[in-house]
Parts: C-alpha cells; sequence; structure tokens
DNA sequence: CAACAGTATCTGAGTAGTCAGATATTTCCT
DNA sequence: AGGAAATATCTGACTACTCAGATACTGTTG
C-alpha cells in the first residue's frame, strides 16, 4: 500500500514535487511555531501582527476593510471579526470612508503602533536566532535570491490557482 | 509610522529577514489554495490528506495516535477528532495497541487507501501545474536541493522554538 | 511492590474561522 | 434618470480547532 501511494507519486511527480510537499509542510510549522511565540510574548494572533504590519505601511488614513481581506488568507466575514477584537483591543479603530459610504476605514491606534514596532522585534530576533543563524553558512548568501524567486513564483500559483 | 517599523526591521534584520518574511507569507498561502483544490476536488481536508499520507507510509499495522500529532501540526486533542470524523467517514479504522493499553492504532480502510491514491494525484498534479512548470526553467534543478535544505532548517527552526 | 510521576487518549467549554444570506451603496448600462 | 448587477461589510449558524481536566494505563524508584 506504500507503494501504490509511492508510484502514484513516480508516475506523476518527482524528486522535485516530494522535495516540494515536505519542504512547503516545514514552512508552514515554521510559521505556526513563529506565530505562537509572538502570541505569548506579544498576546496577540499571528494574523493580528499581520494586520498591524499591513496597517503600518499604509500609514495615517488606513485601509478599507477588504484591502486587508485581499492581503490574507481570511474571508471578509473573517476580517470583520478580526478587526472587531483588534477593536475591542485598542490597536485598531474604524472610521468612515469618504470614498465610498459602502465602506469603512481601518487604521492603527497609537497602541496599535506601539504594538506593531514590538511584535517586529520579537519576530525579527525569533527569525534570525532561531533559523537564520543556524542555517549552514554557504547559504546564507545563495538565499537571498532563491527566497524572492520562491515568493513570487508561489505567489503568482495562488493567483492562478483560485 | 511606517518608518518605525521600517528601521526596527532595519536595526535587527537585514535584507534576508523581509526576503524570508514574505516567503512564509507566501508559502503559507500556496499550502492553503492546495489544500482547498483538494478538499473541493476530492472531499477532504488537508489535514485528513496528510493524515492519509502518513498512515499510507506506516502500513498494515497504523500508527497510534500520538504519531499523528507529533507529525503535525494539531494537538492531541485536534488529532482525536480528526480521526474521529476520518473513522466516521470510512477512511481509517481504530484498533487495540497491542503494546500499550493505553493507546490505539489507527490504520488506513480500503477507501481510505483508494483516497490517499486519488488525492496525492490530484495534489501532485496541482503542484506540477500551478507551480513547478510555471517556474523559470533557470530555476527548476537549482531548487531541488534548497528545497531540502530549507525544509531542513525548517525543521530544524521548528524543533528548536518549540 | 506501593506510590508516584509520566504518557495516551478522550471530552466539555471556549474561540476563531467559514459560508451564506442580509443590507447599504456604488457602478454600469440603456 | 432607472434599474440591474456588483461590491463592502455585517451577522447567524456551523465547524474545527485549542486548552484544561478526567481517565486509564505504564514505568520508575525507594
Amino acid at each position: 500500500m506504500g507503494e501504490a501511494i509511492g508510484s502514484a507519486k513516480e508516475a506523476a511527480g518527482n524528486e522535485l514535487v516530494v522535495a516540494f510537499g515536505r519542504f512547503l509542510g516545514a514552512a508552514n510549522r515554521l510559521e505556526h511555531v513563529l506565530g505562537r511565540a509572538i502570541e505569548e510574548s506579544c498576546g496577540i494572533s499571528h494574523l493580528m501582527f499581520e494586520v498591524l504590519l499591513i496597517l503600518a505601511r499604509a500609514g495615517e488614513a488606513g485601509l478599507p476593510m477588504r484591502a486587508i481581506s485581499r492581503e490574507q488568507v481570511l474571508t471578509t466575514g473573517g476580517v470583520t471579526r478580526l478587526i472587531d477584537r483588534m477593536e475591542a483591543a485598542g490597536l485598531v479603530a474604524r472610521g468612515a470612508n469618504p470614498d465610498d459610504r459602502r465602506g469603512r476605514m481601518v487604521r492603527l491606534t497609537e497602541a496599535g503602533e506601539a504594538k506593531a514596532v514590538e511584535a517586529s522585534r520579537v519576530h525579527v530576533e525569533n527569525v534570525r536566532r532561531y533559523f537564520l543563524e543556524p542555517l549552514p553558512a554557504e547559504h546564507r548568501e545563495v538565499f537571498v535570491e532563491d527566497l524572492r524567486v520562491l515568493s513570487r513564483s508561489a505567489g503568482d500559483a495562488v493567483g492562478r490557482l483560485r
């Protein structure tokens, strides 16, 4: 029975597909534990952290909700509820969208900005300490470029798939 | 305010950390849509698919539940419930563990094996079509090795972080 | 071997997402 | 302008996880 799977993979795929599968799993687990780490030291979920970063980039005026659901792996309903919680926690504020009265703008509060900075520090530090520094030295340079290509290719694939 | 984040990242990190962050997000989204694709064409969730593969590798005797929660991003409680559903769907069966009467063994049913093969085909085909084939030709070869290093490094990081 | 710490699984309660449908507003077409 | 189709957000009902605590067994240690 193991053979059945093995041969299905052999027939349709190759080394690369298998390596890719393992790799996606590993990346996922890593993001998972990095998210946990932020949660424990900063008290915000991984998704909240991503939203804080998105809003920090957006500046003073903030963004409509829809912009957040587009950048995230979250439905619009999920964004509504996530922003509800972040608003309750004082990290963001909702306001009217002057250009479109269906929509609303979300922007960081002061506390939200502070939390974004704090969580970024923790996150960057974790990535460095637990992933980058232990990386075999001969790979560190090569990876910058590969990571870019991988990110872009993965993004393209996501676009094609949905 | 965008500056605050920017400089926090600059201070603690570098190109690599930023590239890495974008990349992790992209990998995650990709796994997410690949999971969706399987769900739509095979009627099983992403996690069920992973469990099917794990059990297919394990062979006739199956595995104790604990082995599954170790390979997955799932708590033991989550595994109990996932296996409950898979059992209800006829994909796996639970049995006694002769070596340890606290635990139970989980193994694939015939239907589970068939589903594993079916879902593997779909998944491999999706990875090839949407990710690998569009990959710039000059990267395809290089990546096999890099993916391995990345998978291992990510796995190590996960181990260190938790 | 009795007690106790440890491990495997299950379960009740709580939380965070999904989906589908409601509402308000905009956009586009004629 | 008038009305249909599209879009932005919110909500109720549902699902699938987590956490903590219960139960049952195992392994260790004095």
